[in-house]
DNA sequence: GCCAACGTTGGC
DNA sequence: GCCAACGTTGGC
């Protein structure tokens, strides 16, 4: 089992959009970094746990979790010229990005705020903190994760 | 809306 | 392979 962290912009997709999905279930699509591309393409298991989190908005935080219910396959938004995702270079024989699905799991009782993640010293390595860090998927460890539950 | 940080691109 | 220019992310 491993945990995981994935950054969304609740004004595109928040976690209230994957709630209402009728299986719960959605693609998460559109990542066009490598670093997080490995890791949806090599690394992420099915079940494997993850914290939903919330970005480029009023209050960024934690506001649920969720888990991974499809491992990394195409991103075929890629092929679709009509799509802002749109990628030439990537093609079904020879796809350049990946995504997974995700199934909603749960809201937390409270969002935990960026600003209260970075006071705790049990988070200091915790990729999300690290200045300047980019990063829209991350790894979390089994303690990182038990502590940040334990704030809900 | 500003801007720091960082990744990518492309000229040389 | 260097590095300046540019685009994006994302907190504030």
């Amino acid at each position: 089992m491993q945990y995981w962290l994935m950054k969304s912009e609740p004004d595109t997709f928040s976690i209230d959009d994957l709630c209402r999905r009728p299986s719960g279930t959605e693609h998460w699509d559109g990542v066009r970094n490598y670093q997080a591309r490995n890791m949806m393409r090599d690394q992420m298991r099915l079940g494997d746990q993850v914290l939903f989190y919330h970005s480029n908005c009023a209050e960024p935080g934690i506001v649920g979790i969720m888990e991974v219910a499809r491992e990394g396959y195409p991103d075929f938004l890629a092929f679709d010229p009509k799509d802002p995702h749109f990628d030439p270079q990537s093609t079904p024989a020879n796809p350049r990005w990946f995504m997974v699905d995700v199934k909603y799991v749960r809201h937390l009782p409270r969002t935990i705020t960026l600003r209260e993640l970075k006071e705790k010293s049990e988070l200091a390595d915790l990729a999300l903190v690290r200045r300047g860090n980019r990063l829209s998927i991350m790894p979390v460890s089994k303690a990182q994760w038990d502590f940040i539950l334990s704030l809900a």
